[in-house]
DNA sequence: AGCTAGATAGCGAACGTTCATTCGCGAATG
DNA sequence: CATTCGCGAATGAACGTTCGCTATCTAGCT
């Protein structure tokens, strides 16, 4: 699978899609490290092992770059939006799926780039449009998934999925950008009791009243 | 009310003192609108209306100037923190202090501003320190207010207070991250079935719903 | 009051550095 | 032979910061 799709020139040769993929992963763990902003061309040169003059020829300017990267990181959340949607038949299975995601996630550059690419949507036009964009996208994407939950009675019939996918989607926002810096705070460890917390959101109140059957929850 | 503390130079005098504020209040809008490191030195002094050589009187660098800001960002959300343990009394109180706490934090340039130190906090060390402490503090405020609301029995006995803590710190950050940048979502319209969302995770079982001990959810 | 010495506020041109970007060139390819 | 790849020194702009300067103010002395 390819970590980067190669709009642009593809056709050149395959030794070109190579290094435009190898520019946009030294690109990325460069971002990664540093923020848009005071990563230089220098150090993305210097990762990628290539000089100025080999870079701008696959990129037109570190603007181009940043685009190609924040587009990226919009895709690869709509890939795992997918997931969730394609996997979420139960409830039990859309929080289970949303979790790997959560995990998977913070163990690569995607939870640092992401807060890079939300603060530059504050204040970079093209970004933002982009984010606003992609999130509709994918708040509606979540919305169906639950939709379809509900009419199975997975998820209590009197909710309003406006409310419900936007809260999903800022958990799920908060929960990625927290635990990365905070180094108390273990998504392994505290899952379970969030899992709970998500079912007493969303759940029938009429089916899951009480938490936890297993553990020995003293009541 | 001070907006931002005046910890270095107080004595001198008090337009000295007034002068630190603008300063301060300028690269405030100017790092709200372009960042930290997309705002220039030149950019803070036009809007401050000062010459460099003026402001480099009052700070020894622009890392100096982002560290203040940081830390008042820091203090601010402490602050609505504080009222919201105030306030919360009782879970519809805390629901609605929280409410009121977005939607103050959305109408100023503190939100932008947040997202530019969560991204900055990624890599910058000294960034990183100050906000694992403070949000360590954070949480622990909001959990002792919980824990308060559990021993009345506005929240469910059982739940673990950790995950509930972090789980609203998470449901309050992605909230005011998202609803600066879509403009779909109103807080306003919103918040009625967000607030029903909170009360069915947070609020006894055998209050806002019928107990069924019918349990079939397993983790 | 009038004068003087010292300190402070603020200025803005200038400095050295670093930045993104360019371009002419040789090497490799087919 | 024609085309692409990649190099890396060079470029001008922009950056954060400095410094010598003037204007303004304060305090003490006469």
């Amino acid at each position: 699978m390819a970590e980067f799709a190669d709009h642009s020139r593809a056709a050149a040769s395959s030794h070109g899609g190579d290094t435009r993929h190898r520019i946009l992963e030294a690109a990325t763990s460069c971002f990664a490290a540093s923020g848009f902003h005071s990563t230089s061309m220098q150090q993305i040169c210097a990762a990628a092992q290539m000089s100025p003059g080999g870079v701008y020829r696959y990129f037109a300017s570190k603007d181009d770059i940043i685009a190609a990267i924040a587009q990226h990181v919009h895709e690869r959340n709509n890939q795992y939006l997918g997931r969730l949607a394609a996997e979420g038949v139960t409830l039990d299975a859309f929080c289970d799926a949303g979790f790997a995601c959560l995990k998977d996630l913070m163990n690569g550059p995607e939870c640092a780039l992401f807060c890079e690419v939300f603060a530059e949507a504050h204040r970079n036009p093209l970004t933002r449009k982009a984010f606003e964009t992609t999130y509709s996208e994918a708040r509606l994407t979540l919305r169906s998934v639950l939709a379809k939950l509900q009419a199975k009675g997975e998820v209590e019939a009197s909710l309003d999925l406006d409310a419900a996918s936007s809260m999903v989607m800022a958990i799920g926002d908060g929960l990625m950008m927290r635990m990365r810096l905070d180094p108390d705070t273990n998504l392994e460890t505290l899952w379970p009791a969030l899992s709970v917390l998500i079912h007493r959101m969303l759940a029938p109140s009429n089916k899951s009243a009480p938490p936890a059957p297993n553990s020995k929850v003293t009541t």
